[in-house]
DNA sequence: GTTTAAAATGCAAACGATTGCAAAAAATCA
DNA sequence: TGATTTTTTGCAATCGTTTGCATTTTAAAC
């Protein structure tokens, strides 16, 4: 707490100082043209009054703002963010990542006013750059964001044919393991659960057939189920179907952990054993995986090395290099909802 | 996609209006000095040149960011924040709140580089005002910026006195409502689970003190286990302590539904019958507490509710007022892992 | 058709930093 | 010592809005 409260401007602490304005801005970003001498001299100066510059007026004169969107696509209807703590994780993430490299996360959903991401974000001048967390049913949103060239970067299915770089695990060798470990297991109607429209689902589903395929066992179109990435609609489909049909599966490829939770709770109500009757294995490994009873074994996607991937494509981007897409490690957690395969 | 790409200054949108710069920044701000056609056929152009204002310079010159600093004041070395869904659906509604309110969201944590938020978002012009959710072991960098005079407002236990605004549940009666029905269970010995040098545990502490006291029972201290506010290290606390002295209460108040998570665990595992044997309330309802099996008897605080208190008293500092503490509803939600009282 | 009042617009000075270029100071070389 | 190079510093323009005040235009009053 210094005695003078008021706000000290760059001018002010160059006139302590005894240099000019100029001096003193570049003394304060160690610019070599000044001698150590007086950057030193500067910088105790601003620490000792707490001096620090105005973003607002460096960002107007440079045209950086040091700051990223992040923007939460969420689904219109199911309003994942509320319930998936997978998205935390994410946003966690990036926040660590971008920080290490001295930006900030602005952080926005998709139900904001404006659709126009481009122009609110950039072209305002609120923040360098955007990364988007989901793909959504529609790109329509980001494509329109990408065709304005600004910088951009998107947490989704990296195989995705995209003007973008997407930043995602590999889906398609996700469903696969999970499909092949419940087989060990000795599963031999494997459901799956998820969201057609959702664009990591399709390749998770094509390593779940292809991995069907590799066994000699059939993929029954009856045991792939379209839900909401919720845990409610999971728990009322299993609840339902079950209740219409019997217990026409005896293993379940979730789409994310939180339906597997849905999943576990249905079955469980109706006693049906796990991992003895039926198999299950879900995606994401959110916290809760190993607090389950009993434990989710699940397909883990390293996020943080996800939220680096995406931070280190979007800074390149800045530099005016074209971004890649990038997968992200993919691995198998075996818990207790599955036999050891 | 407009032809031209390039940025649109406001001295150009006005020269394309054939008005002078300052009628065009009145027109688009729907200053009633301007004539409403003239307003009209300026915001027309902008739109259709999707032309936005540039907020650097905006903010530069209003000295207002409409910006507000959402902190996690995470624990240090629990890191709470990666695992705890209660701070993401806190965070979402302040998002929320926040846009309703025209401003947007500046998401940090405590792990930053500077330990002066005043300086740092206030003094440098990043946002307009603070928002701390988690008052943290110790209050200091709190204060510290309070002392500074700044726009403030933070979740957590609102009896706290202070020299800032505080919104949070009413601690004190959602432990006595949780003792009091656990009481109603039958338990006799009731064990209180959480983290002494959170700010909440202690309002929540006394009223479990005064529930047990007005049903004539003891407060045996042996009953009252300080831990990490983690699933871990609640999961391993039981774990260890049931192993060493058998099953010594019947039961159990956890600070949060993490907690609670652990606990659930740790006695499945152990083969104790829920709420049979022992009886549990979490604290906090996230979205896994009704997933849980048996699904979890908790404390629910209403978050929405809670965010638009905050957004509101942080507004009312910015108008010059001074912010009074507030409390939010807090009920207890009946599941299964407690017989109806 | 003046005079006066009201409504609408424009001028120009901020806001506080950064940076190309010129100038001054210090160091090096004849 | 004076000329030349190299370091350091300062001048002044600029980034794009907003806003107090002066000015013009329009409407009202006489």
């Amino acid at each position: 707490m210094t005695k003078s409260d008021s706000r000290l401007t760059l001018a002010q602490l160059a006139r302590l100082a005894g240099v000019s304005t100029s001096t003193a801005s570049r003394a304060l970003n160690n610019n070599p043209l000044i001698k150590q001498q007086t950057r030193e001299k500067v910088q105790a100066l601003a620490r000792e009054h707490n001096y620090s510059v105005n973003a607002a007026a460096s960002r107007l004169r440079t045209r950086k703002t040091h700051v990223v969107a992040v923007i939460l696509n969420l689904i219109e209807h199911t309003e994942q963010s509320i319930t998936d703590p997978f998205l935390l994780k994410i946003v966690g993430d990036l926040n660590k990542a971008l920080n290490a490299r001295g930006y900030e996360l602005l952080l926005s959903n998709s139900f904001m006013a404006t659709d126009d991401w481009a122009n609110y974000f950039i072209g305002s001048q609120r923040a360098d750059g955007i990364i988007v967390v989901g793909q959504g049913k529609s790109s329509e949103k980001i494509d329109a964001a990408a065709a304005k060239g600004i910088p951009l970067v998107v947490w989704g299915e990296p195989k995705t044919d995209a003007p973008y770089p997407i930043v995602g695990g590999d889906n398609y060798a996700g469903g696969y393991q999970a499909t092949q470990h419940l087989i060990g297991n000795g599963c031999k109607r494997i459901m799956f659960l998820g969201d057609p429209e959702h664009a990591e689902m399709q390749q998770r589903y094509k390593g779940y057939c292809q991995a069907l395929k590799d066994n000699h066992l059939a993929a029954d179109p009856a045991l792939k189920a379209s839900i909401d990435i919720t845990s409610k609609a999971a728990y009322d489909y299993i609840n339902d179907s079950v209740r219409e049909r019997g217990l026409y599966f005896d293993g379940i490829v979730c789409i994310s952990d939180m339906v597997a939770l849905g999943v576990l709770k249905a079955l469980k109500e109706r006693y049906v054993g796990i991992p003895g009757d039926v198999s299950i294995v879900g995606y994401d490994d959110i916290a809760l995986a190993e607090l389950m009873h009993p434990s989710l074994t699940t397909i883990r996607q390293n996020t943080q090395q996800a939220a680096e991937a995406m931070v280190d494509e979007l800074l390149r981007q800045f530099e005016g290099e074209n971004g890649q897409s990038r997968v992200v490690e993919t691995n198998l957690i075996h818990r207790r909802s599955t036999h050891s395969a």
